[in-house]
DNA sequence: GCCTCTTGCGTGACTTTGTCACCGACACCG
DNA sequence: CGGTGTCGGTGACAAAGTCACGCAAGAGGC
């Protein structure tokens, strides 16, 4: 929101579900705790070389996790927006196994970083806080259970159309290679090109070199939803 | 273990990570508050119209958690052993979302069962709990990370010889139908027909009407390990 | 401008996996 | 012994992934 760089965050715990409610005395003691880092669009965040001993509040943009297969293919598992906690590296770190999931900075992120002593000592005192983090976690596996089935179940084409809809928002282009969608849903980029071309003679899309324009959002949806 | 159906649980707080460790007190506490339940070979334990508002610990047998597609088709996601517990409940009840997973009692189980407010009370106040609850999910998470990739990226051949070895165990026959494997893999049962027909002429397995022999499990393993 | 180089995209041929329709084989049961 | 339901086999096809190319649109250098 500050659209001046410089601005000092103030109290990044009125962000948060799992801080907001929290008393005035804790709030304060984790404002001393925690440090604030800002990482360049494009960072790997996290992964399987870079495991973090930390715990991760996102404050501002936006973090893709996604899985590389040994064949060098990859899928996208779920975004971490702001106001999230990013549970995999929790996860990770609690459990100290290896995984193969990496997370991607995909705009410029802020994010608050709280060692795990006082992430512990939280958890264990404030139940507010406890339910954000379950919360948290919940939503990750319900996030990993829908990939599960469109990848086992679904069809690329509907799939590629939900994708396509939600990149966009509410623009009405995305910009991203074949490629790139590829490793969006896990598949190959020839797949991928082969479905935009339907699409295009269908005129659902338009294409351009790395930019797809959203031709038609009510068709596209109309498929999406033809699950 | 117990032979005799009737013998009482003396102690089952001797059987779980999260609570051995805890004070003598405690347990007493928790033994007082807990139930004890035996649930039948077969019957589902949680699903979509099934959702559970208590805790879970399976202290003997086994659950299969699968998940089940639009068009009826089926993937199993993990199985919870004896001395864990089931978090994918626990998910649902804090998030209070539909999924359409379900859980089914793969063996006769006993299990126990703990109402919510002992759950929390225990969460907040002994660490060995808490961590055991933190592994529990970590672990099915790092489960589904290993199903989006074996489903996303992984050969049908080399998953089916996977899940035939981890079926088998020690023994070596599968007591499985074609259709009980497709379901394993989320694939359909004409699949898995083509693939065994395809072992059994490369001598790695025989069949017989709902079973499986593991002719050669060094042939399966090296198949398996070929990812 | 023009050349070159990288990156993104198109395409055809082929393999693997999933779908559909159907049928025969077996087991169980009266 | 004949029904009836489950299990498995099969062939033809559709969808998706793989492989091997080759072309073309920009980016940058000269």
């Amino acid at each position: 929101m500050s659209a001046d760089g410089a601005t000092r965050i103030e109290d990044w715990t009125e962000r948060f579900q799992g801080t907001r409610a929290l008393p005035r005395a804790v709030r304060d003691r984790l404002i001393r705790a925690a440090r604030i880092v800002r990482i360049g669009k494009g960072t790997q965040v996290f992964g399987p070389d870079n495991v973090p001993d930390r715990l991760f509040f996102l404050y501002d943009g936006r973090i893709r996790v996604s899985q590389t297969s040994e064949g060098g293919r990859e899928i996208v598992l779920y975004r971490v927006e702001a106001g999230d906690s990013c549970v995999l590296t929790t996860a990770c770190m609690l459990a100290e196994e290896a995984y193969n999931a990496e997370g991607i900075a995909e705009t410029d992120v802020t994010a608050v970083v709280l060692p795990k002593p006082d992430f512990d000592r939280l958890v264990a005192e404030e139940e507010p806080f406890r339910k954000f983090v379950f919360d948290a976690y919940s939503r990750r596996l319900i996030d990993m259970l829908r990939v599960v089935d469109d990848v086992a179940f679904g069809r690329i084409d509907v799939r590629l159309a939900e994708r396509l809809l939600a990149l966009a928002g509410d623009m009405k282009e995305v910009a991203a290679t074949h490629q790139d969608l590829a490793s969006e849903l896990g598949t190959a980029r020839e797949v991928i090109s082969r479905v935009l071309a339907d699409f295009q003679k269908r005129g659902l899309v338009q294409q351009s070199r790395g930019r797809i324009t959203l031709a038609d959002k009510a068709g596209l949806r109309a498929l999406a939803e033809s699950a």
